[in-house]
RNA sequence: GCCGAUGUAGCUCAGCUGGUCAGAGCAGCUGAUUUGUAAUCAGCAGGCCGGGGGUUCGAAUCCCUUCAUCGGCUCCA
């Protein structure tokens, strides 16, 4: 007999090898049915598995990860099944469970195709293997005999797989006639799985590697309910809704030409004026945070290029070099502003009690994006980066680190980005051919970004082998509508450049010293932060933010003059403000005016124009009362300041 | 760069297996209406069906190629 302990910290006695499927439904079969995975001592494994020895249960429903990787996990291999019936001699890669579902990664083999076309097929296939409430069976063998299966079956990517295990803790899941290496948890059986979408198909090389061969991925997801189903698919419609392509269309904010070039955005007046204010907004910020402006050009010759390093890193993935026509220099469009700020630094002499100097630019930049990687704004190769530098004495790193993160911090607050994640990025201490720099200053610059984000009370992820090649970072990174996470602020220590620029301090001692160089971006860049603020808010932007706050809809043409009065007024007032003066009806201009996601209408009829008021309907919430004119001036101007305060 | 898909009026999309297939709605313009809280009515105008080749008596429709876009992979100073 062996003891099973349950959350409640209470006890019961079972015969060895019974399974924790056995154990729940000794509980309840209502918890039998809902439960997809258990965890014994900490560790998740099968419901079907027997357990031999004492242990604490935890039973995982649909609601935890545990369960719903266990789901994602075996309908991967419901899939693969549903793959080897339908294309025999189709070969597998990896098919592991993710966030939002599972995919597969195959091989149809030599001059076979799978197209998007054939996933209701695959689909299908799936549906009716689930129903048959195949059981899942788990299987130990050694390694010898792993190898030997996978290749009479002639799959070299599980040959490859299992050559690189230790011998002796391999196991296998047979679902039907599946036979695949898997470490597992899996479900009992098939029957659960109710709802079953595949969603998408794409290329993905064989280990992430480039040079080796590109596999077909099909991305899929499956639920225990019909239900569940129609709502992830129509989460995932409203949340095409928000990209901020279809909206920055709509919005008229900006746009792309052929012409112009791919990947080189063009700001639409709207689209202008909110990065202008973003711009504003930092400026104004940064200057109270001991911040000095500078401007630099949008190329530099090759050799600063060569000296910062970048060159021989980027040169070849860059823009190639412009060439002047007589004296045959060579430059290159900046794909950083670094280089260019620690000349600046350069043109007068530093002591140490100038420091920390922190230089800011708005600096555009350009880099080589490959073809396929473009997207939106948030993946351009023009694009201007809210960039600074500060230098500082070695000390001073941690206390800078802190100052970055508090603004980082200030900043997505005052605009409501409540939801983004740090990460750490160190660099990987098994490869350091690939980074420039000492064990002792990473070591050092480690520590502080450490201790920094710890002492800002930030919630870190911490990434080894991420770090640039110069210096270890910390990233801000947030999701876009349908999950996919960019990085915007950044901030990165380097030793390199202020050696390679020969930077230097006069100390107490009256020696010369190496300052330390931190790079950071808080917005990272605005085309990818406006990419990301439209999204997360759909387009509905603060009122301090947004292009056009008010505008005003006359009942009819007698209400033109009034209407004009009220414009003089406002705009007068600074609040920006537009007039609606089509030939339609008020319905109508609501409903136009409520899609430009301008915040507030205005209507202004024979009441208001007796009265000297407004009529007030706020963006989304309808009517809110009729206002006399500096009532409403007011009460813009009160929102703005309580959007702009916040501390 | 790689894999797969898409590309028809300013926008969103119809157009099946090649033969009145160049269409609709919205936007635009003109006129009527003078409008009270999310779509007033009528008329007009808009496209070399992404570009270039080809197959065919005939191509938006089939083939090749090229460009761009979308979903991923790889990359991201």
């Amino acid at each position: 007999m062996i003891n099973i302990t349950f959350p409640d910290n209470s006890t019961r006695e079972y015969e060895s090898g019974v399974s924790s499927l056995d154990i729940a439904n000794s509980i309840s079969p209502g918890l039998a049915r809902q439960v997809y995975a258990a965890s014994l001592n900490g560790e998740t494994r099968d419901l079907s598995r027997p357990v031999n020895e004492d242990a604490r249960i935890v039973f995982h429903k649909w609601n935890d990860e545990e369960a719903r990787h266990t789901f994602w996990h075996t309908s991967a291999h419901l899939l693969a099944a549903a793959l080897e019936e339908l294309y025999p001699g189709i070969k597998f890669g990896i098919g592991p469970s993710i966030g939002n579902g599972f995919y597969y990664d195959v091989d149809p083999g030599d001059g076979k195709v799978i197209s998007e076309s054939d996933l209701p097929v695959i689909e299908k296939k799936m549906k009716e293997l689930a129903k048959q409430k195949i059981g899942i069976e788990r299987i130990e063998i050694s390694k010898a005999r792993a190898l030997e299966i996978f290749d009479k079956k002639g799959d070299e990517y599980k040959t490859e797989l299992i050559s690189e295990l230790e011998d002796g803790n391999i196991s296998l899941y047979k679902l039907g006639n599946f036979v695949d290496l898997c470490r597992g948890p899996h479900l009992p059986g098939t029957e659960s799985i109710k709802a079953i979408k595949l969603l998408s198909l794409a290329g993905a090389y064989w280990r992430g590697d480039e040079k080796r061969k590109m596999m077909t991925r099909i991305y899929g997801i499956t639920f225990p309910k019909a239900k569940l189903l129609e709502e992830h698919l129509l989460m995932l419609e409203e949340a095409k809704k928000r990209d901020h392509r279809k909206i920055g269309k709509e919005l008229e904010l900006f746009s792309f030409s052929q012409k112009v070039g791919m990947g080189l955005p063009l700001w639409l007046p709207r689209g202008s004026e909110l990065r202008q204010r973003l711009i504003d907004f930092m400026t104004a910020e940064l200057k109270r945070r001991g911040y000095t402006i500078v401007t630099t050009p949008h190329i530099g010759n090759v050799e600063l290029y060569k000296t910062s390093g970048h060159y021989e890193k980027y040169g070849s993935d860059s823009f190639q070099p412009l060439n002047t026509p007589q004296e045959g220099e060579q430059f290159m469009l900046k794909p950083m502003n670094c280089p260019h700020h620690c000349e600046i630094y350069n043109a007068s002499p530093h002591s140490y009690k100038d420091l920390p100097v922190r230089m800011a630019e708005f600096g555009t930049v350009y880099r080589y994006e490959q073809h396929g990687e473009l997207h939106g704004l948030t993946r351009v190769r023009s694009f201007t980066q809210d960039d600074a530098h500060h230098f500082c004495e070695p000390d001073q790193m941690k206390d800078e680190f802190k100052k970055i993160i508090d603004l980082v911090q200030w900043t997505f607050k005052s605009l409501n980005f409540t939801d983004y994640t740090a990460q750490i990025s160190l660099r990987d201490a098994s490869d350091k051919e690939k980074y420039i720099g000492s064990d002792e200053n990473w070591e050092k610059a480690e520590k502080a970004i450490i201790e920094a984000a710890g002492e800002k009370g930030m919630q870190t992820t911490v990434v080894e082998g991420e770090a640039a090649f110069y210096g270890p970072k910390l990233d801000f990174m947030v999701k876009d509508a349908i999950g996919r996470e960019w990085q915007l602020g950044t901030i990165q220590v380097d030793y390199n450049l202020p050696e390679r620029f020969d930077l230097s301090y006069t100390g107490s001692d009256n020696q010369k010293h190496r300052p330390v160089m931190l790079h950071r971006a808080i917005f990272g860049s605005l085309e990818r932060f406006v990419a990301v603020l439209i999204e997360s808010t759909a387009g509905k932007f603060p009122l301090w933010l947004t292009p056009d706050q008010v505008i005003i809809l006359p009942v009819s043409e007698k209400y033109h003059d009034y209407s004009k009065k009220v414009l003089n007024f406002l705009n007068n007032s600074d609040i920006r403000t537009l007039i609606d003066e089509r030939n339609e009806k008020v319905g109508k201009k609501i409903r136009d005016n409520e899609l430009r996601r301008i915040p507030y209408l205005l209507i202004v009829g024979e009441k208001e124009e007796n009265s000297s008021t407004v009529s007030v309907r706020k963006q989304g919430k309808g009517d809110i009362g009729t206002m006399e004119l500096e009532e409403f001036t007011n009460f813009i101007r009160q929102q703005v300041s309580e959007e702009l305060n916040i501390k």
